[in-house]
RNA sequence: GGAUCCAUAGCUCAGUUGGCUAGAGCGCACGAUUCACAUUCGUGAGGUCACAGGUUCAAGCCCUGUUGGAUCCACCA
């Protein structure tokens, strides 16, 4: 291969992924004396596209992998593709809907071959988009979330909870889509604050007393009036001390209730009256429960009132009944009022209808136990998070959290392995049969449960199931994934890893922030703000992308993506590419072969000392999983060390096995976040074997020092050339005479390479003239420039002098301070007197060349 | 009600045991240019680090409070 001109990186990539994937490097090496290295994919959905925040999860998790591969570990990056449960079921749903089909048209193992059928179809697409943004994971360890193996685990943690009464079946309020027909847990409603009202409704006691005759309640809900079960009072309430356990009539009903006392009404808000709907509502559910209240459902679960509202509300959906209601109540002379408030309400976060809570038979996993263990294990700091903070936050979830409701109403997931006795409905027993709807037992017949997993439960069992096969990888190395997912995730991984093994599911948890589109705003299809990663990369190039999405990104914050990161970031790619073009030009040029290093100049001293700097930064920004600092390393090196400073020297000096030496180490560095530009130009270089990819982490460089540090002296002098060079009127260059400053004789032809002055003499110092320079340490550079401008010179010199007056000012007055100079390091105070000494005689240079001038 | 995060250059953001003159990319201004790269090179302007106190020899960083923005959890008859 030959060096293009310019990078095209489409035309590299998927050559290159194919290389790799050939390659079989992607799969974990069995090293004997090499650590364990592993990453379990956050498995994208199987049918689904990939989005921006799966380009960073790519990104951060793919650079970990090869940084890691590079270093010799282990590695093992294990992909997936998930089911995505409820997510699919509802795009399916939809096509049947279209189809004017609805799910009662098909009995539940057909509607799971059909969306089998549907998702399978439809997949692929995100497979081959994880390798276009250069994911290096074991494709053949690729894991579906319904593969046997997930079932299995599922099954067996089932199982063992079932047997460890951690399972129980339980009839309880939960969070109920009507339109979707499923149960959901706390954590998958969304609340928000709506505009709603407030109604006053008389409830006239059975035996009226003169002082009192009714007691009035607020709600927010009169249709569920007619479920209700029981009006309670604060036990503190004197107004209403006396009738306790006394009965009201039920408006709309001829049924009679008790008042009760219970610490749920607050005397202080409205009436201080509560009405208690044990079936529809979670805080009268607990009232209902402490009270041994009955329990009338009402509404039903197509979100219609049933046949114990009563014959005139049969049939009515919520809204109707309870304009109906209020209707009724004002006819009866009931309704004593109505105010307007904000309240916050449950909608389903698919389709927006309001959650009902409605009483429902389900599985239910007491957490207690669960969440116990992984407190203490968080407490014990077995896991280190990024960012720390949200390992607080994830404690006080767990303190606060409720039992989980496992049982989904949807066809399209794990079936629960659990049978019902047709002849006793309380006789349930755990078989794994579940491809029939009725198996024997002991001569009895049962009957497969509905419904399916939530998916979080076996997700949360993830990291266990995708090691299972190569123990010796759990716990995982680190678990990447977005902050959003704390809770119902992270979480829940840590309390089932602990379960099933003892042992935490990963080491490090590292949560990145959403990705913003460049306004700040969150992307959303119905905003039409959404960045499409894959788009980006056949705009760009996938390493523009990766370098682009990880700059200025911390861990945990949502943050802007910014196309003009991804632009620099394709420059950089090119840059690098065309620093390879003119290495290998100067290789193939070069008189005589040889690779033996030989540093005979101080830029190739510098070099190595920045290549050798940069190197150690990115292991220890890597090892913090700062990645923005890491990618900013390499940057500068490879722009505004290699390239401009280096490289330019080296067209003079032209040595060939320092220059291979150095791109090598470089690409290598740059290989995890920009793996396949590096790739490309290895396959391209004519020296280079074998992959980029398959090296080693590159060791130190040698270098002297002293030599380094000569060859920054003389960038500053050069700098400062060129920075007179620029503001000189007519920004001409002049030739730049020295004396007596063996630096600068050393390199006259590297100084006039760099300046593009016309000519670098030595001259007597009785012949100096033009322009004296003041720079420290080297107190005899002249610009030979005409006499004319000597005196627009002269304002910024008298500038230059007053500015460093003042830091000498600054200098001074810290060591006046006997404060600083005592308490202060030793070291620090040293450095301030040798400054404020360089500094001082600087001053006294510049100030006698403004009386020269 | 509880909690978390954020506020630094025109924009997007770095700045992690407190240390000297606060950085980057983009943008802006000025200049260059056949000879690796216009996806280029060079030079430069631009910041009372939200505000008010405090701790310290020393604060963008630590503490307290205020203001503004974002998010999460719980509750909301």
């Amino acid at each position: 291969m030959k060096f293009s001109k310019a990078y095209e990186p489409n035309q590299y990539e998927p050559d290159i992924y194919a290389l790799w994937e050939k390659s079989g490097a992607f799969a974990p090496t069995n090293k004997k004396n090499a650590k364990n290295y592993t990453i379990v994919m956050p498995p994208p959905n199987a049918n689904g596209n990939l989005h921006i925040g799966h380009g960073l999860t790519i990104a951060l998790e793919d650079i970990l992998t090869r940084y890691h591969r590079l270093k010799g570990d282990n590695t093992w990056y294990i992909p997936g593709a998930d089911h995505a449960g409820f997510e699919t079921w509802v795009v399916y749903e939809r096509r049947l809907e279209a189809a004017g089909k609805t799910r009662f048209d098909y009995n539940r193992d057909e509607l799971y071959d059909q969306v089998w059928n549907f998702v399978h179809e439809q997949r692929g697409n995100m497979e081959l988009q994880l390798r276009a943004l250069g994911a290096s994971c074991d494709w053949d360890h690729l894991t579906f979330t319904l593969d046997q193996k997930v079932v299995d685990t599922v099954y067996d943690t089932f199982e063992k909870f079932w047997k460890e009464g951690l399972i129980y079946r339980g009839k309880k309020l939960v969070n109920f889509c009507t339109k979707h027909q499923t149960a959901f847990a706390d954590i998958e409603v969304t609340h928000k604050d709506e505009q709603g009202k407030l109604w006053q409704i008389a409830y006239p006691l059975a035996n009226p007393k003169a002082e009192l005759e009714e007691i009035i309640v607020s709600t927010t809900r009169p249709e569920t009036l007619l479920g209700d079960t029981a009006v309670a009072v604060s036990p503190k309430d004197k107004r209403y001390a006396e009738v306790i356990g006394e009965k009201v009539k039920l408006p709309l009903t001829n049924r009679e209730i008790e008042i009760i006392a219970d610490e749920h009404a607050d005397p202080e808000f409205g009436t201080g009256v509560v009405k208690i709907t044990p079936a529809h509502d979670p805080n009268d559910y607990e009232v209902g429960q402490r009270h041994n209240l009955d329990m009338i459902t009402v509404i039903g679960f197509d979100g219609k009132m049933t046949k114990e509202a009563g014959a005139n509300y049969e049939g009515l959906t919520t809204a109707d009944a309870r304009q109906k209601v209020l209707g009724d109540l004002e006819d009866q002379g009931l309704l004593r009022g109505e105010e307007r408030i904000v309240h916050s309400v449950g909608h389903c976060y698919k389709c927006d209808t309001v959650i009902e809570p409605l009483l429902k038979e389900q599985w239910f996993v007491d957490v207690k136990p669960l969440a116990k263990k992984a407190i203490e294990t968080l407490e014990a700091n077995k896991i280190k998070f990024h960012p720390a903070n949200k390992k607080r936050v994830l404690i006080n979830y767990l303190k606060n959290l409720k039992d989980w409701n496992i049982s989904r109403q949807i066809p399209w997931g794990i079936p629960i392995p659990a049978f019902q006795n047709v002849d006793d409905p309380t006789d349930w027993i755990f078989d794994k049969r579940v491809d029939q709807q009725e198996i024997k037992k002991n001569g009895k017949t049962y009957r497969r449960d509905e419904d399916t997993f939530d998916t979080w439960f076996s997700s949360g069992q993830w990291p266990v199931i995708l090691t299972n096969e190569k123990k010796q990888h759990y716990p995982t190395s680190v678990m990447e994934t977005g902050a959003d997912l704390l809770f119902q995730w992270v979480g829940r991984m840590i309390m089932l890893g602990l379960y099933n093994t003892g042992d935490v599911p990963f080491e490090e948890v590292y949560m990145h922030g959403m990705v913003l589109d460049e306004k700040g705003q969150k992307m959303s299809k119905s905003k039409g703000n959404v960045i499409n990663p894959i788009e980006m990369v056949s705009k760009y190039g996938s390493d523009a992308l990766r370098l682009g999405l990880i700059a200025s990104r911390s861990a945990g914050v949502n943050q802007a993506f910014s196309s003009s990161k991804v632009i620099a970031s394709r420059n950089l790619c090119n840059k690098l590419w065309n620093v390879s073009r003119l290495i290998q030009d100067m290789v193939d040029n070069a008189e005589e072969q040889s690779n033996e290093i030989k540093i005979d100049n101080y830029g190739e001293d510098w070099i190595c000392r920045e290549i050798t700097k940069t190197n150690k930064e990115i292991q220890k920004l890597l090892e913090k999983y700062r990645f923005a600092e890491a990618g900013d390393a390499i940057y500068d090196l490879i722009w505004n060390k290699y390239a401009d400073w280096f490289l330019e020297g080296e067209k003079l000096w032209k040595d060939t096995a320092l220059l291979k030496k150095t791109l090598e180490q470089i690409l290598i560095m740059l290989h995890p976040f920009a793996p396949f530009v590096t790739e490309t130009i290895w396959q391209t270089l004519s020296w280079t074997e074998g992959m980029v990819m398959t090296q080693t982490w590159p060791e130190s460089l040698p270098f002297d020092a002293k030599r380094a540090a000569k060859f920054e002296e003389l960038i500053s002098i050069v700098t400062n050339i060129r920075s007179h060079f620029q503001s000189l009127p007519g920004a001409g260059s002049y030739p730049v005479a020295f004396y007596d400053d063996k630096l600068i004789y050393d390199n006259q032809l590297l100084i006039q390479h760099y300046t593009k002055a016309p000519a670098v003499p030595e001259i007597k110092p009785e012949d100096a003239k033009g322009l004296h320079l003041a720079i420290a340490g080297h107190p005899n550079i002249y610009l030979e420039i005409p006499e004319d401008i000597h005196a627009k010179y002269k304002a910024n010199l008298e500038d230059r002098i007053m500015k460093l007056g003042q830091e000498i000012n600054t200098l001074e007055a810290r060591l006046r301070n006997p404060n600083y100079v005592e308490k202060a390091p030793k070291e620090l105070v040293e450095e301030t007197k040798s400054q404020l000494e360089t500094k001082s005689k600087l001053l006294a240079d510049m100030k006698a060349e403004f009386e020269l001038v």
